[in-house]
Formats: C-alpha cells, sequence, structure tokens
DNA sequence: CACCCGATTATCT
DNA sequence: GATAATCGGGTGT
C-alpha cells in the first residue's frame, strides 16, 4: 500500500485528474476502514477558468485551492451536500483542484450502504454528492492533508491505459462549458450520468 | 439587509 | 423532463 506523495498533486491540474483514475480513497471513521476507486474527475483551474471557485482571486472559502498541494478542499453546495476535491497544481499557477465525482465501491459498502438514503435507485457513489454521504466526507476534512496515513488518504494503483480515459466537457457549470477537463474510466458503471 | 444562485440530488409528472 | 429542497457566499442597495 503506498500512499501518494505530495509531488503526485504537484503538477497541472488535468494532469492530475487524469491520473488520479483508478486510484483508491481510503477514510477511516466509526471504527470502519472504507474503501473506493476514483472513476470520475474534473479539473478546475486557478484565477483565469470562470468556472473555478478559485477564479477572480482567493477568498476564504477557496483558499485551499490556493494553498498546499495534496490537501482536501470540501465545501458545502445547494444547501445540503459536499463535494470533495484534491488540491492539485503546477506551483507555478496559483491555485487548482480536481473534483472527484463518482467512484466505485470496493470496501465498506454496507456501511457507505447505512450513510445513503435507504431504498434509494439512483446509485451509492456514482456523484461528487452521493460519494460524500456514502464516505462520510464533511466539511471537517477541509484542508485535511491526504498524502499522510490517516482518516482520509489515497493510495497508489496501477495506472489507467490511455485508451480507456474518456474525456469531455464538465458537468453542471454554466461557464466555460466547453473546456475537455471532465476524465472517467469508459465503460465503467458507477460513472455518473447525464 | 434583500436578493440571487450554485462544481446536486431525489422525487414527481 | 421539471422542480423542490435548503443554505452560505457574493453582490448590490
Amino acid at each position: 500500500m503506498k500512499i501518494l506523495r505530495r509531488s503526485f498533486f504537484a503538477r497541472d491540474t488535468d494532469l492530475v485528474a487524469q491520473e488520479l483514475l483508478g486510484k483508491i480513497i481510503v477514510r477511516e471513521v466509526d471504527g470502519h476502514i472504507l474503501k473506493a476507486r476514483i472513476v470520475e474527475t474534473e479539473a478546475y483551474l486557478g484565477i483565469n477558468d470562470p468556472s473555478s471557485h478559485a477564479y477572480g482571486g482567493m477568498r476564504v472559502r477557496n483558499a485551499p485551492m490556493y494553498g498546499q498541494v495534496g490537501h482536501a478542499y470540501v465545501y458545502f453546495t445547494y444547501g445540503m451536500y459536499y463535494c470533495l476535491n484534491f488540491v492539485s497544481r503546477n506551483l507555478k499557477d496559483p491555485a487548482g483542484g480536481v473534483l472527484i465525482r463518482a467512484v466505485e465501491p470496493l470496501e465498506g459498502i454496507e456501511y457507505m450502504e447505512q450513510r445513503r438514503y435507504k431504498n434509494t435507485t439512483h446509485g451509492l457513489t456514482n456523484g461528487p454528492g452521493k460519494l460524500t454521504q456514502a464516505l462520510a466526507i464533511t466539511k471537517e476534512l477541509n484542508t485535511h492533508d491526504v498524502t499522510k496515513k490517516g482518516v482520509l488518504f489515497v493510495i497508489d494503483a496501477p495506472e489507467i491505459a490511455k485508451k480507456d480515459i474518456m474525456i469531455s466537457a464538465r458537468i453542471g457549470i454554466s461557464k466555460a462549458v466547453d473546456e475537455p477537463l471532465r476524465f472517467y474510466i469508459k465503460d465503467n458503471a458507477w460513472v455518473s450520468k447525464k
């Protein structure tokens, strides 16, 4: 089990978004170990990306995106959901982060099901707000260092072959709609729809 | 202080 | 396909 090093996150945000595919998120909560494989990501760049929270400069909420790479950036949205990002950028860039849009549950699945609404037919972890519910990720984990063993970190896994990585425009945004900054694993059942 | 709206999701038609 | 739920940040008065 090899934890991703900080240097992994200190590269161009879109490259990190791509290479995070297949890596495994480990979450320790409530005496349970949860593991899930990243199958869909999106890159959000710095002050010039109109869809990024970092757009226009540093403020209280987006400060983590300007902070140390390899930290989590967790934000609250729509009054009820959290979204998980890993701060990632070439250190020449002022800000950047990778949104985790979907994961494939590997371990602790029953616990994840408990955290999610019962009787849902809409999937356990195939959406950014859903996976944070399943993995019990809240604002308490904002700025958490995910390059060290602890309650949340990421471990290495074999690289996904280029031919199995699909690239598209980002989802759920209204600006810079055409940028090819969404990455997902081809034919994976856990990739979010839309 | 009022208003708008969002890196979403479940539910209803 | 459309919309309600629900609230904090950002903007303007």
